[in-house]
DNA sequence: AATTCATTACGAATTTTATCGTATATTGAG
DNA sequence: CTCAATATACGATAAAATTCGTAATGAATT
């Protein structure tokens, strides 16, 4: 009994992101916040939404006229499950690689690297 | 002038992944590659690599019978990039929440660990 | 030169993703 | 109850990714 996990694609990624952050939303509320910064109807959205629906990557409450979707999978989840995934495909199977990458082309602030530090202490022990 | 990034597919990395492994690779090297872990026919690993040709991921020198592949981006460039998507489309741009989920759910050794640390301290000065 | 073998070229079929128009249904206002 | 507004359902189309069969071409062997 493996659990099937299904890649999300970039348009997926984008309405989970808002899910995600709105814990519960309307094909309308996401819409919404998509529109923003992406060009796309209405219909489009509420399409992708009821596929990944039947993909299982959504939740749905249908008792309402108005159906609200929930992410199906936590944010953290589909993080962990994507950088495995990257790891594999782009480095070599070497999270410290990507790791390594990561923080040498993005600037982190000093706090941030603090916070790092702290974790890499933490494993260490 | 802006350099126009294409992302690679799925598919298309599997074949960057052996390209960047072996530096210059004819299509039956790719594909005997390919073949030891995936089911897929000689000819579709030829024809995924003439449309990576088409659209600049690979090139190719093709003044002998049998053409000679390399990738047309290094694996680092590559990584750099798709690093950035996935920082902005699944860890709300940051890079330190990417590093500390990669961090907490894959193990590195002690080594590792060290260089890190010492990544993190070269970049606070 | 004729045959065989490996390679590329070409194109068709399939599948997946993305987009959206139109139809249908439900809700709420008047 | 009727009408307008809004939502979902459905299906068609388009674009991109994947797969592979077959033809053509070039190289090597006899």
């Amino acid at each position: 009994m493996s659990i099937k996990y299904i890649k999300p694609t970039e348009s997926e990624l984008e309405i989970l992101q808002v899910l995600w952050e709105k814990k519960i939303a309307s094909v309308r509320d996401v819409h919404e916040v998509l529109a923003k910064t992406k060009e796309a109807g209405y219909t489009t959205t509420l399409k992708l939404m009821q596929i990944m629906f039947e993909k299982g990557l959504v939740k749905r409450d249908s008792t309402l006229k108005t159906h609200f979707y929930q992410a199906a999978a936590s944010r953290e989840k589909t993080q962990k499950h994507l950088l495995s995934k990257m790891i594999n495909s782009l480095f070599g199977g070497s999270p410290t690689q990507l790791v390594m990458q990561a923080l040498g082309n993005h600037k982190a602030s000093p706090e941030e690297l603090d916070e790092i530090r702290k974790m890499i202490d933490n494993l260490n022990k």
